[in-house]
DNA sequence: ATCCTTTTTTAGGCAAGACTAAATTCGGCC
DNA sequence: GGCCGAATTTAGTCTTGCCTAAAAAAGGAT
């Protein structure tokens, strides 16, 4: 019964983790969207996950799911590989931050226990990876983590980001060009108020930057 | 058509590769028996691979498959991927000799090229695994490796230790406590006739060892 | 209350890769 | 030359995870 931890489960358990931190729960067409599948086929899938023994998703025709205690867990385990993965690939072999997501993908899955408990050594159990995203523990607690989006400051004020959201290799790229990155620190120089456009200035960085709501409500940061 | 590239097609071409090596070609027993797999699911599997454009096998009814110039050039991307892993984990994150095959078998299939080619600088472009095999080259060419036997050696022969078979950790495991790791010189100090039984001593070992032909038919040696 | 849009479910299919059971072919031996 | 046993292939199924198209249910707006 307990091998029922195929890739496209893990994957889906991940999925519904991060759409129930934002949404309380997780709806099929939010679940399809994320993982690039159809409706029809979460549906399958969900049926599954909530028949299984023991269940890994309570489920209610019409209203989507939400983890169960042992769905969580495993959860929790394949994001605790993700993003250990990711620091790894940045500090010991040399990755730059937007390529580390797509490689962690696929390696979260196949690593042991033995293969996450060397890498968290090497690192010095870490708490965080390279976009800020906090590391759950090794008792699989999740640490809290900032929900202030950079969108929200007003001119003058003044922070550091926190956690950049790792979904799009070229933004990053983009970002790391301009020193935006975990803990730098910034003054908020402008705002527009109907593009929401904001006018940062990072220290150590020559240029401010011009930064449009698309990218600020990606950033999360804390006030100074 | 370069899809085709499934993990169980990859093992597929990995095990044809390993007993090409010693038997010229590889008949579908053999395969099944390394794969662990019935044979009629070889049948089905080696006649998929003979009819993908390029072809990766050669096969007729009954006399089993060759690999071509394409199936070997996979073959050997997966084997410099499991070598390097193996010793990846060796060198870098302190796995012992007899645990790496297994993780190696897992994440040979889903390391990018990238990946591979990293933790190759890391290891200084290494030419052996831990366990004494040739790690093929960037370009795919295999280094020869030692195909004398311990079983071979006679009473007061010398000789240092090349490559050890790395399928059975337990045996590595026992092999590891008495210092028979490559690299490691010894003396052949006795040799019984009908059960082909070799005492050795190994250089920086208090006690020599006792091996049987069980064991001494997997050590491959030079002669010094 | 009913209509309409969105969401979800049902139903039917497909591709990989494995299995079993039953045929067939090969190779050696008399 | 014919027979036997081992090796191999054929044929037919199963499971997983995905798909599409179309039916059905929810829920909001009027």
């Amino acid at each position: 019964m307990r091998d029922l931890l195929t890739h496209a489960v893990e994957d889906y358990l991940k999925a519904i983790y991060d759409l129930s931190l934002n949404f309380g729960r997780a709806s099929t067409t939010q679940i399809a969207e994320v993982l690039d599948v159809a409706p029809a086929s979460v549906t399958g899938m969900v049926k599954k996950l909530a028949s299984t023994n023991p269940p890994l998703v309570e489920y209610q025709k019409h209203r989507g799911v939400v983890l169960t205690q042992d769905g969580e867990k495993i959860a929790l385990e394949i994001i605790r590989h993700h993003r250990l993965l990711e620091l790894f690939l940045h500090e010991t072999l040399g990755y730059s931050w937007d390529e580390v997501d797509a490689e962690a993908d696929r390696l979260e899955h196949v690593i042991s226990d033995k293969f996450e408990q060397r890498i968290a050594e090497v690192l010095g159990d870490p708490t965080h990876d390279p976009h800020g995203d906090p590391i759950p523990t090794r008792d699989l607690e999740m640490p809290s983590h900032a929900t202030l989006c950079l969108a929200h400051l007003r001119p003058d004020e003044r922070g550091s980001i926190q956690r950049v959201r790792d979904t799009d290799p070229e933004l990053l790229r983009y970002l790391g060009g301009h020193g935006i990155v975990p803990q730098a620190s910034f003054t908020v120089m402008g705002y527009t108020p109907f593009d929401g456009n904001l006018t940062l200035r990072v220290n150590g960085q020559e240029e401010p930057v011009v930064l449009g709501t698309r990218i600020t409500q990606q950033i999360f940061v804390e006030r100074e």
